[in-house]
DNA sequence: CATTGTGAATCCCTTCACAGCT
DNA sequence: AGCTGTGAAGGGATTCACAATG
């Protein structure tokens, strides 16, 4: 199934976001080149994008949004629900709680986690935060599919990651996104699935990287690139 | 200046940091494969993306990690100070002003600001949160270089990003930290500079998109690559 | 003798031109 | 006539092999 380019995954993601916004500004149809400037990139780019995924098109046309929306949500796996738990209950993970439109797409929080005693016990959302050592036994309790929680996000601090990834992992969590500044080290991070066992899967989003980039961008004397995604 | 691809301006920001961890645990030399392997990459790959900011090692030895650490955080413009505003004040951008890390590496927070009336005047971390009209007059008023506010992070809602967008990059601002789930539409950003007007630099940092991308590797049946760099 | 620095080879992604539909 | 879908060309980035060197 992923025989498909990590840069055009990224992109996908980016044309259903516009053809969301196509859909609430009632646009019916749109072609490639409609979909290229909103999102940045040139038609032969969404063009070949999208036959990575099908062939949504009527040439002479182009695309009706709806129909490209609905199919991609598909192919995305994004029609259905993902079970998310939240690692670290610090400022972070409580903006990430808290952050609307994550429960659009199907994204539901059903657990959060932390150490610290005098963050455990405290409501969120209607959930209230255990402590770290539940994680596994709460995991195993949850009923869903495709497993039974399926993402973790990791907002805890940088020298806590490897740890709480490799907590995360042992409970049955089979992808993590990173939002601590550290590189997770994924050969100790196994999951337990039915056809044997795999390393986990991780996603960083590190902002602080971005800044950083960004500092180098303003030291040239024109200035790098213009719209580079993490 | 930036013939440096972007993806390794990406990982040698990372080598830094694994430098730096280094450094914390009084390691003194490191070869492009103990860098590597923490960093999660080939030794290949580390000494290619060296190459392009320069020679620092030693053949048979390997790099110091004193020396590499500081000559990479010169080339990339972090021994100097950068000044930062944040553009909307939520349960986010409160988040990130709070941040613990984003005061190292001279990143200085130094204005704050909301359209919404109950968070203008509300203090966080010894400033004020200021009404976004009044940001190009604070701009103008704060003494820096190379510019006097080079950042801005950008956390408001997706439907405004466009927007306050448009008065950082008015404002002087030349670079941009877009949260925001939103592509900016850059060539409305222009931003004037000692050499004529350019283009502003923008980086996002999408964590619904990384969701979605890890949602989608979880439909796979061995599941996606392991460490994706958003 | 271990490890760097780097041209050359390879691979993958992007760009393009155009054939194929509607 | 217009726009999609795609094989082929082109360009970058990664991988590699090895010469250079402390």
């Amino acid at each position: 199934m992923s025989d498909i380019p990590t840069a055009t995954l990224g992109r996908v993601v980016t044309y259903v976001r516009v053809l969301e916004e196509l859909e609430a500004q009632n646009v019916q149809q749109a072609s490639s080149g409609d979909l290229a400037r909103r999102a940045g990139v040139t038609p032969f780019q969404v063009r070949k994008d999208l036959t990575y995924f099908g062939r949504f098109g009527t040439r002479g046309i182009g695309y009706t949004v709806a129909v490209l929306r609905r199919e991609l949500l598909r192919k995305l796996g994004l029609d259905q629900t993902w079970n998310v738990v939240i690692v670290g209950m610090g400022r972070l993970g409580h903006a990430i709680a808290n952050y609307p439109g994550a429960s659009d797409y199907q994204f539901r929080n059903v657990g959060l986690f932390d150490v610290a005693p005098d963050v455990v016990g405290r409501e969120v959302r209607g959930l209230t935060i255990q402590h770290i050592g539940q994680l596994g036994p709460f995991v195993a309790s949850v009923a869903g599919t495709p497993r039974q929680v399926d993402l973790g996000l990791l907002t805890v601090p940088a020298e806590h990651a490897q740890a709480a990834a490799q907590a995360l992992a042992a409970a049955g969590v089979g992808g993590i996104l990173n939002f601590a500044p550290a590189v997770l080290q994924t050969q100790d991070l196994l999951v337990s699935t039915p056809t044997g066992e795999r390393e986990v899967t991780v996603e960083n989003v590190d902002f602080l990287a971005g800044m950083k980039r960004l500092a180098f961008y303003m030291l040239g004397p024109q200035a790098g690139p213009t719209e580079e995604t993490v």
